[in-house]
DNA sequence: GCTTGACTTAGAGTTAACTCTAAGTTGTAG
DNA sequence: CTACAACTTAGAGTTAACTCTAAGTCAAGC
């Protein structure tokens, strides 16, 4: 599919897309003779991945350096998981915080019904 | 406490805290005789309460606008409170959404796992 | 065949939330 | 009493992640 089709599956803009190629997020994009941008099923399993971890808070620099990784093949596997691994265990204690902190809030909030209904 | 002693205790820099009052986060700090801000347990205790917001993705614009229904005393409460339900139905959300991609990127390790273990 | 869209490079602009600098004054702790 | 710290205003700089512009070429769809 071409780079509008993309752009709306993926819900990324075509800026982006770009953007998101030339950093080197998106590799061996393929490309039609006449040189335009042609989308696969697998450049979108590959962008639903990088939303995945753009989503849970990884930064671009660690994306990039795990879209490295993959260009190189099965052998870095190992690392890549480990990659992935780091970045789970950051993403349960940032989840952690977050419920701790909703437990606060929930708390202040029955806090005010309480003051109001006074 | 004095600014530093408070920046210690709250983890945050005095930089910070200046510029905090300025944009209306921190209001009626006190000062001593000679100008030099003097924080309380009070202002301690409302720190904490605007790091739990920032730290739960609130952006600074929204804790202005609770900072400053604040300002303005108990009749604002209704509305205070409000904007905290909102936040808190936006935090389950988020926390929500994280929580599947996080169990997705344990898939993805446990098929790291057999695929190196093979 | 015309209009809309994709391509390129290079670089400027945006937003959020700081973060720092300068320059000069005054205060405080050891 | 000396060195470090706090104060002020005004504005510049930083980082991340886009987001857009220009200018010109070329392609695709109706």
């Amino acid at each position: 599919m071409n780079i509008k089709t993309f752009s709306k599956l993926s819900n990324i803009s075509a800026h982006t897309l770009r953007y998101y190629e030339k950093i080197g997020l998106l590799k061996r994009i393929s490309r039609t003779s006449s040189g335009h941008r042609f989308f696969t099923q697998e450049d979108s399993v590959w962008v639903e991945f990088i939303k995945r971890l753009k989503d849970t808070g990884m930064s671009i620099k660690h994306i990039q350096k795990y879209a490295e990784l993959r260009e190189l093949g099965p052998q870095t596997s190992v690392l890549r998981m480990q990659l992935l691994q780091e970045h789970t265990a950051l993403l349960k204690q940032k989840i952690a915080l977050e419920s701790a902190h909703l437990q606060k809030l929930d708390e202040k909030i029955d806090y005010y019904h309480k003051l109001i209904n006074e």
